[in-house]
DNA sequence: GCGTAATTTAATCATTTGTATAATAACAAG
DNA sequence: CTTGTTATTATACAAATGATTAAATTACGC
């Protein structure tokens, strides 16, 4: 239901530009995130895509060449974002120039993910799609990974380290590897924690959830070795 | 020279029953647990997997009636014995009597997913079947899923509650459904970790790796609320 | 030995799928 | 007004896909 203010109202049986043309291109890779979270890269139907985006199905072979280069586009469209908050955000704990807390550091990590799922029905299919491409052990998709994450998980790492002189770089390293596959594992879909736990959590709110898991992810990194 | 039989002069089976009945259903099962491992459930083709079984295409319906009900087939068989050496374990914990530490429970439940995976290849393509089947939202996914996992999860959360008197079990469903999430993460390819790392992590074995985790997860579970 | 049921194959079917092609309309430039 | 470029559509296609069929062959109970 992202807006497409050309979706439903028109139906063109003629081909031809239309008169209000469009970021179709857009309207494309927000349809195409949530197929693709829904059904992973095999399991979407280009047919599925242009339908929903109310378009031609040629036309996403027009905007992005292929089904992959599709895929791969939205991907690094919203990891990239992604990145980016997850930079802001430890520039500016850096900034205040204490003594960091683990939590803060953590903090900082997760919230973006966090914030990015309730932005809205494209940041969540973005959560699924994560989770989906992290269980892909094909060549392409772990480019993909290294691409997205690789940058700013290491200046985290970097960081952890100083403020846990106790703990090798080694097993921070490790640990922060566990971490990423708590956080996408659990945001996949906070409903499924229910089913997982036949139904003991309902009633936590995704606030409450957050902090949860940070406590949770804490001690597990602060843990003795 | 139309005659189809031996135009090839090679092995070309006629069909009809074979001499020796060497059950081609698990030859089947096998083969199929691999593909899908690779290719998730939507990305494997059947043909790929009757190539690689050795066997006519038509075999596999005739065996298991559909392309979903061989998955789910494989899927329960690897479950159901994943799930007793679960339930094995345990026993063996509480029949010793003493007080139990959080580490050896964390191990009971964790040991027989790692022995499995390193059982060979059928055991290393479960864990990345489990790892995708995780990432579905589909109805199905979610049925068998609960249907392997839930009585021995529920068994050890009821444990681990009795032992960490000062956390309600709530948090303790909670934070199972967080320790789930990690090592199937991890064990999905540990080769993975290194990308993740940037090649940080290389000379950890499988055992040391095992012991990490359980450091990490026992001190999350652990974490005062 | 014989008939029947079980197992396996080759061949094919009906769809589905990703992509390509040609036509057409809007718009911009000259 | 003509011409060219761009965005969009309907249509089509060749390959791939999950499933089915009919026949062939053998094991096995009687």
């Amino acid at each position: 239901m992202t807006d497409s203010a050309v979706a439903d109202g028109r139906r063109r049986r003629k081909p031809g530009r239309p008169k209000d043309n469009g970021d179709l291109r857009d309207v494309i890779a927000d349809h195409a995130e949530q197929v693709f979270a829904e059904h992973g890269f095999a399991g979407a139907r280009v047919r599925d895509i242009a339908a929903r985006a109310g378009v031609n199905q040629a036309l996403i072979s027009y905007y992005f060449g292929s089904k992959r280069k599709l895929f791969d586009d939205v991907f690094r469209r919203r990891g990239r974002v992604l990145a980016g908050h997850r930079h802001v955000n430890l520039d500016a704990l850096l900034d205040r120039g204490e003594q960091l807390a683990v939590e803060d550091i953590i903090l900082a990590y997760l919230k973006p993910q966090w914030d990015m799922k309730y932005s809205g029905p494209g940041g969540a299919a973005f959560v699924r799609m994560q989770a989906r491409l992290h269980a892909e052990p094909e060549e392409d998709a772990l480019r993909l990974r290294r691409e997205v994450y690789d940058a700013s998980l290491h200046r985290y790492i970097t960081v952890l380290a100083k403020n846990l002189p106790d703990i090798p770089e080694d097993i921070i390293s490790m640990r922060m590897a566990f971490l990423v596959g708590t956080y996408l594992f659990m945001l996949n879909d906070l409903g499924r924690l229910q089913d997982l736990t036949s139904g003991h959590i309902t009633d936590v709110g995704k606030d409450q959830m957050l902090s949860h898991l940070v406590a949770f992810l804490s001690a597990g990194l602060r843990a003795p070795v």
